[in-house]
RNA sequence: GGAGAGGUGGCAGAGUGGUCGAAUGCGCCGCACUCGAAAUGCGGUUUACCGGCAACGGUAACGUGGGUUCGAAUCCCACCCUCUCCGCCA
């Protein structure tokens, strides 16, 4: 949510950086809404401090028993609540109108970020590790995984496309990856670890930028709840509507949960496989930050998602999305992409956005800034995956196959897989 | 799901129609006392918005939304949440 004062002050700006998404002007029409309004607001506030003189002179006139003065002021106050709701109402609705038009313009670029239509004009930024070279045809996971323990058919019969039911040391791996992620985050990294609700309301979606203008791509219960996107949802949303110490901050924040996506706008996209579910598991990073330490933080968060990859011996590299290819509340977002040798291409496994106080405006999340005139300030939220478990299930299968057609357990996840060293095809 | 109690400032907790943005205590900040600290004393200490260069003035907010009233933290209605007991249940 952007500020309107802010706007005000600095049309120009606000609208040069629109362009940059590729988007039209807006601040002229934004401001002239806001003079409406705060013209409507200064009258209705000086409506409501004629009747509070006026009730509160009734209240003395009525304690010395002066009827007659009372009864005429009365009749003053009655006068005034005639005209008063109309005003009211139409205040009402210009600030509706202006939070309408406000919500659903996306957070601005950072200085830093490229200029750039779509996906093709990401800035590749690091390259780590180097892909395999096969001694046979590596092989796609949708078409090794299947023998493994990934069923397609059994998902799909139950729920639909899009929907997966593993087996096996195929589950079983899928676990360790998510339980290493956890461990990673948390022991090395000083995350929180969180186990948070995966249904949630509506204030919870709207604060994390998710509504209203994205409704459409999470499912929505009968009784009003939403199946949480990702539990940057539910972890950002933790500190909704408070008021933090700063001794509070920052506050880093994991979880390892479901994740539930229609995938409204991904008709025929990755059908094949395990890339794109409707029901994934993510191991989820948030960091609340002080505004001066967001920058360093979204290093630091990109950093702790590069490590799991790194740990894991999967080539990645490291892209800064251009203006064009930014999501909605981002004002910075790194992606890692792992390498598939199987699809010979780089596939995004980690988004990690910084989205200054785009969403904290939402929530309404503030610090106690110690000893400044302005005491509160709105916080920064950072949110990155380390690491979408459904990918990195795939970037193993393709990275550790042979040429057998078996898999082998990366070391890092050998603790955690009660001796299973590899995935072996089943007979049948 | 049923019955009862309750939701007030950073925390605890008064307040049942006007002088209440709200007592008191704790916490926090400043000052005094002290070599320093503790203790004590004095003063200060909610947030958002509107107007103003500012000083400051105004408006709103006592779970949320409506209503009654000249006037609502206080009365009425609905909803949400918390606690206790019962029922059900992983």
């Amino acid at each position: 949510m952007h500020d309107i004062r802010s706007i005000r002050e600095n049309p120009e700006a606000f609208d040069a950086a629109l362009a940059r998404r590729g988007l039209a002007p807006q601040a002229a029409d934004l401001i002239a809404l806001d003079e409406e309004r705060r013209a409507l607001t200064t009258q209705v506030q000086l409506a409501q401090s004629r009747r509070n003189e006026a009730s509160k002179l009734i209240g003395a006139a009525m304690g010395k028993g002066d009827k007659d003065a009372a009864e005429a002021l009365k009749a003053e106050v009655a006068a005034l609540k005639d005209e008063m709701p109309a005003l009211e109402a139409r205040a009402d609705e210009l600030a509706a109108k202006l939070k309408a038009a406000l919500e659903i313009i996306p957070n601005l670029p950072a200085e830093d970020v490229p200029d750039g239509a779509g996906e093709e004009e990401n800035v590749e930024v690091a390259r780590w590790g180097t892909p395999r070279t096969f001694d046979f045809t590596p092989k796609e996971h949708a078409d090794l995984a299947p023998a493994l323990g990934m069923d397609f058919e059994t998902g799909a019969r139950l729920s639909g496309a899009r929907f997966t039911f593993l087996r096996g040391d195929m589950a079983r791996l899928h676990r360790a990856l998510g339980q290493f992620m956890l461990d990673v985050q948390t022991r090395e990294h000083g995350y929180e670890e969180c186990n948070p609700p995966v249904l949630v309301g509506d204030d919870a979606m709207y604060g994390t930028d998710k509504l209203p203008k994205f409704a459409e791509d999470s499912f929505n219960t009968t009784n009003g709840r939403w199946l949480i996107p990702t539990s940057e949802v539910s972890l950002t949303a933790s500190v909704m509507g408070e008021l933090l110490d700063e001794s509070a901050l920052p506050m880093r924040l994991t979880a390892l949960t479901l994740c539930f996506r229609s995938e409204a706008g991904a008709a025929g996209r990755d059908t094949r496989g395990f890339i794109r579910q409707h029901q994934f598991e993510k191991c989820e990073l948030v960091s609340i930050v002080k505004p001066e330490d967001s920058e360093e933080e979204h290093d630091r968060m990109t950093r702790a998602a590069e490590t799991v990859l790194e740990r894991l011996a999967l080539p990645y590299r490291k892209l800064l999305l251009c203006t064009g290819d930014m999501g909605f509340g981002a004002r910075k977002t790194y992606d890692l992409e792992v390498w598939l040798p199987g699809q010979g291409a780089y596939r995004e496994i980690s988004s990690c956005s910084n989205t200054g106080e785009f969403q904290a405006r939402r929530m309404n999340t503030r610090y106690r800034v110690a000893g400044e005139q302005k005491t509160t300030q709105f916080v920064h939220t950072l949110n990155g995956s380390g690491l979408a478990v459904g990918r990195t299930l795939v970037a193993v299968i393709e990275n550790c196959q042979n040429a057998d057609g078996s898999v082998s357990v990366p070391d890092a996840l050998l603790p955690y897989m009660g001796g299973v060293t590899t995935l072996n095809p089943r007979s049948s």
